[in-house]
DNA sequence: AATGAATGAGCTTTCATTCAT
DNA sequence: GATGAATGAAAGCTCATTCAT
């Protein structure tokens, strides 16, 4: 690869390579996008997103006139990774333990990016390169999902829809830290999936008290991330 | 009681009973929010509340200044209704039937009425009476939890609010009209908290289409439904 | 008329009379608008109509959710005027006296306001009360016109929209104040109109300076040929 | 001439001649600015008429630092168009037809170039190019005028201004393929210029319809009662 | 006590002009 | 000298909350 041969991601539709200054901006706002979005959600405002970055308004419009672009260009590499990581579980020998790590990941990775369970389970956000993406996930699960049936040790009557759905709703619980709960129900729903089981997998963590009920994520209001509550 | 005596939950904490009129709107703004809270979830605009009760804006911020007290005295029959559901399923002679009778119902009184499980999840809403309350169903829960576990059919390892966090995340699931699909995931948990299990429990329902990836419940902002995405 | 009866233009379509303080506020904000429109045309924003009105941006959103609304409130009136004038000119004993008092009339009610000038001209302002007004105004032309042709005094080809266009055009000429201006063109026209002259009637003022070329009205904005209406 | 000289119009006012790029890039710039102005009237964004030109804006404001300079530069050659036909029509063996030629045309080339007659008459557009070009086009009419006066045609109490002034107004009606609506009301005034008249010229074209009402042009911007001239 | 009008900050989006590359 | 990305002010509109009536 030569040095004036920019990097892929650079290059715009049209095929035109973006200005040294212009891909830098793009890559600040993507950066500030990923993390706006990932803390408040697919609706956090352009304003916020140009703050962090350190742009004006002005140039997060001119790059991505309207939300569905953005959000196009944010999640397709994190799709591209879930799609890898669907498909390094499936080349995993024990089909079982490549179902489990795709669930276990899948949550994790969806409870570190609220955008990201947005776009994969929200009809509204992105443009068709999302709904290619999305189109690219499922199939990949099919496959994890037929290896664990044709080995019994799956249940025959969940579809890979049933593995997306339940991975984006465990994905709900808790903040970006606390793993430790979420795996406690990514345990039990695996539990759940299995054909048959002699004893319980062991709940990872420690219960849960009193306050953990409160870490359901919220549903989100645009000024904070919490409840207002006055 | 004579005619001028309020009843007990008309009067305020200062003892001072209301008008018959300021009653009268007190109840009517309260069935307002339930239907209100229940469509909307609690971050529904007070305007609303006042269309639907027929009062003004002002009216609502005098009798509930702010979000929690309204929240406190809405929720607070619902969360007795919880509690009577929870000691009734404990009462069921087989203790796993109560719970996942329990489970079952609890996560449809959730879908059903968005504010609930706000309520009883989040963190941020109502006051120290909606405390109380949701510390009187963990206990409730505690039992039938602990039936189960004595019965040699719940694994030990799980605990009441373990049972109230997942109850909650299930509920987010698809619309109120959605109990097929959820249910679904219910049947997932369930197998998943037996202690053993030779053969799965069917999954109710059809498996889900791609559109249903987009009923995970939206983080919600005021307007409507679904994303409004451009 | 009872003391509680509320001024008929107070009274919004339902029937229900505006609060006193709002109805307070509604004829700040027409006054404004009446004013801004006058000067900017029908364009002005709500921020500087609210601000002349001292009122908040908000309280003309409430009043008139959309400038249609605004215009047809504001110009009903204006348009009874236009009505009531030309009704008066057909009455004219001297049929053509009369056209030249409603032309004359016309241009100067015209240019003293551009925003009566879109209103009456321009197809997307105001909604169907303001249709229904330039529907009133063109049949009573028409009379006056028909008088004037029977008389033998106005020529034959004419319409009663030839009169509206050109009455109209001719108020773009020069600023509020320029009447001495305008005037010299509307004897022109008059003199056009007329079956046949011996001698042209002198014209009114004085022969205009260089500087009056800069006199026509500004040209358009960017958007393009028509009102943007929303 | 050799291939290094510049042809004269290229030649900045400190006398340096543009490289052979810079130039090609003016005479581009200028082509765009024709027909955009001519569309959109001098109000016209800057980056239209970069991207009509096939150049960067920031070109555009390197070779027209101001509006002025670049209408300057434009109409020169448009306004020696309208001298060179003015005095043809001067050069009309019959007075009165070189008067109505000039006005019909005079109408139409305002009616074509929206742009054209904002730089006749608007105060704000321009620089000394313009107003010399102005100051240049007022004899040549006045040459006109006073043939017809002379001849006894024309009305002794109209001057050269008059004309111009008319002219202008009219070419405000319809847009640009609407010729035939407004020669109706050329003809009414060159009725009205005639001296006498016994019969009255025919109206061309056939009486407007209600949707020609809407045919005024388009109203001021927002921001001030002039013309912005930076 | 009830009312609902008023507020005004906040988010969205656009565009004329400047300036780093 | 050319470029077009960046800017940031401005305008549109909405809505949670307050307060005059």
């Amino acid at each position: 690869m030569s040095s004036v041969t920019p990097p892929l991601d650079a290059v715009v539709d049209e095929g035109r390579p973006l200005r040294r200054d212009a891909e830098r901006n793009r890559r600040l706002i993507l950066a500030a996008a990923r993390q706006v979005f990932a803390q408040r959600g697919l609706h956090a405002g352009f304003d916020e997103i140009a703050r962090v970055a350190g742009v004006g308004v002005g140039t997060v419009y001119r790059r991505f006139p309207d939300r569905g672009d953005l959000v196009d260009a944010l999640f397709e590499e994190e799709i591209d990774a879930v799609v890898a990581r669907v498909e390094a579980a499936a080349a995993d020998p024990d089909p079982w333990a490549g179902l489990c790590d795709f669930v276990t990941w899948g949550v994790e990775a969806q409870a570190a990016d609220r955008g990201l369970s947005q776009v994969l389970t929200a009809g509204g956000y992105g443009h068709d390169r999302i709904a290619r993406g999305r189109a690219r996930i499922e199939p990949a699960v099919a496959v994890l999902v037929s290896r664990a049936q044709s080995a019994g040790l799956l249940r025959a009557d969940v579809s890979s829809l049933d593995i997306a759905i339940a991975t984006a709703t465990l994905s709900q619980i808790g903040g970006p830290d606390r793993a430790d709960l979420r795996q406690r129900y990514v345990t039990l729903l695996l539990d759940g999936l299995a054909v048959s089981r002699d004893t319980p997998s062991p709940l990872p963590g420690v219960p849960p008290v009193d306050a953990d009920l409160a870490c359901l994520v919220e549903p989100a209001r645009r000024g904070g991330s919490g409840p207002a509550e006055g």
